[in-house]
DNA sequence: CGAACGCTTGAACCCTGTCAACTCAAGTGG
DNA sequence: CCACTTGAGTTGACAGGGTTCAAGCGTTCG
C-alpha cells in the first residue's frame, strides 16, 4: 500500500499534489505558501469529513484512500460522487465561501491534505496562473455535473448502469473483467436507484453480454453491450 | 417592452452587461476590448443558437427575450434550464474550448450579444479582476447544477413541482398569484416528468393549497404548501 | 368554420420502490 | 470448532408512481 511506503518521506505527497492540473501551473512560491498553511491528516474509514450545510473552512485534497460525497433532504440520502486519489473536493464551496452542498465521508483509511480556504482565495488573487487553473478546474467540474444530469434525465436506470459499466471498464483500463470499486448499495444510490432495483438491473444486463459474480463484472459481449448502452462522449467522457 | 425603448441607443445594452457580476469588476479597458469584438444580434423565436456537440465560438449574453437550454440523447430530449435576461450562457464550454453539452434555442424574440470565446480567454489572462469574476460565476453555476441533481435524486416529481412553484413565486416577487413563465410541456421536461404527469401533479397539489387555471397559479394556503414541499436553502436558493 | 396545438383525462402497462424473507459470507465468542 | 450474529445482496410479492397510448376538450389562428 502506498501510504505505508511514503510515510518515511512526510513531504512526498506535496509532489503528488503539485502534479494535479490545479496546482501544476502556479509559481513555486504560491504553491509553498499553500502547503505551509496546510495540514496533512490520516482518517479512519467511515469518518464524516465535511457536513452538508456547514461553512467551508478548507479545500480538501485526497492523497490516498477514497471519499464519498453525499447529500440528503427530508430524511433521504443519496450518493453524489466518489472521490479517488489524487484529487480535490469541495472547491466551489471554498471559492464562494458558502456552505457545503454535500457531505463527505471516508470509505477507506484516507490521507487528506487540508488547505485553509482563506489561503486559497488569497493566493489566487496574487497568482494569475493559479487563477487560470481554478477556472479550468471549475469549468471541468461544472461540465461533469451537467453530464450527470443528462445521464439522469435522458436515460433509464438500466441504461445508466450499462454506461456506468462501460465507463468503469475504461477507467480501470480493464480487459473484459473487472471489479466494482464500491458496494452495490452505494452504486445503486450513485445511479439513482434502490439496491433491489440494481440487483434486477444486473440480471437484465445478462441479456446484453454482462456476467456478474459478486463484485466481479465480466463483459462477455462488448459489442452487444455498447449497442444497448449507446455511450455518448457528451455524457460519458470524463474529460472534454 | 424594453427592447423597443432601448433601440434608440444602440450601445445601451453594454451598460446592462456591465451590470452583471461577471463584467462589473473588470477594468474599463478590458470591458471595451470585449465589447469591441462582440456582435449584437436579434433573433426570432424558435431559433437554434448553439447546437449540442459543436465547438464553442462565442460566449453568449442574453440581453432581452428568453432562451432555453436543451440536451438530447438517443432520440430523447430534455429541458435543462431556461435563461432570462440579463445573463450569460455556455461560459464553461467557452472557457474550456470544448464542445457544447447543451443546445440553446430562443423561446421569444431575443437580443443576444456574442463575445468571441478567444477574446474571453485572452482578456482573463490580462485582467485579474475578470478572472476572479469568472471564478465566482463558474463556482455559482456549478453549485446551481449540483442543487438541480439533489432536486432530481432526493425528491419525487410532486415535491419538485411544489418547490418549483415556491421558487417561482419568490423569483417573481409575486403575491399568492402568478403566471407560469413557460409552457407546461417545457416545465414538465425541466422538472424531469411528462406533460401528462405534470397535469396530474397539479391536480394533486390542489390538496396542498394550490389552484391552477391555465398558466395562472394561485397559492391559497402557503403554509400548507411549504409544509409539504419542505424547501431547503441547499437545494432551492438561487444564490449561496 | 375548421385546423392546429396545447392541455387534460382515462385506461393499460411497466418500471420502480417497499416490505419481508432468505441466502451467503465474514466475523465473534463460547 | 461450531453455533450465533451481522450485514450485504438477492428474490418474491405487492403497491404506487410514472409512462404510454388514445381520446376529448378548449384556444387560437388562419
Amino acid at each position: 500500500m502506498r501510504t505505508a511506503l511514503r510515510s518515511e518521506r512526510p513531504d512526498s505527497h506535496f509532489e503528488d499534489i503539485r502534479g494535479l492540473h490545479l496546482f501544476s501551473e502556479m509559481s513555486e512560491e504560491s504553491f509553498l505558501t499553500l502547503m505551509r498553511g496546510s495540514y496533512v491528516q490520516n482518517f479512519p474509514p467511515q469518518v464524516e469529513l465535511v457536513t452538508e450545510g456547514e461553512q467551508s473552512d478548507f479545500l480538501h485534497v485526497l492523497v490516498d484512500g477514497s471519499v464519498e460525497m453525499l447529500s440528503s433532504w427530508n430524511g433521504r440520502e443519496t450518493v453524489m460522487a466518489t472521490v479517488r486519489p489524487i484529487s480535490t473536493f469541495i472547491l466551489a464551496a471554498t471559492i464562494r465561501d458558502a456552505p457545503y452542498l454535500m457531505s463527505a465521508q471516508t470509505l477507506e483509511k484516507s490521507r487528506i491534505v487540508l488547505i485553509p480556504s482563506e489561503d486559497v482565495r488569497d493566493v489566487f488573487e496574487e497568482d494569475v496562473n493559479f487563477a487560470r487553473s481554478i477556472i479550468a478546474e471549475l469549468a471541468q467540474c461544472y461540465r461533469s455535473v451537467v453530464k450527470n444530469i443528462k445521464d439522469l434525465k435522458l436515460r433509464t436506470s438500466l441504461e445508466r448502469l450499462a454506461n456506468y459499466l462501460l465507463r468503469e471498464q475504461h477507467r480501470q483500463k480493464a480487459g473484459d473483467s473487472f471489479d466494482l470499486p464500491i458496494d452495490k448499495r452505494r452504486l445503486a444510490s450513485r445511479l439513482g436507484m434502490t439496491p433491489e432495483n440494481l440487483s434486477r438491473a444486473f440480471k437484465n444486463l445478462q441479456g446484453y453480454g454482462v456476467e456478474v459474480r459478486g463484485g466481479r463484472i465480466t463483459i462477455t459481449d462488448p459489442a452487444e453491450l455498447e449497442r444497448f448502452a449507446k455511450p455518448d462522449p457528451l455524457i460519458d467522457d470524463k474529460s472534454a
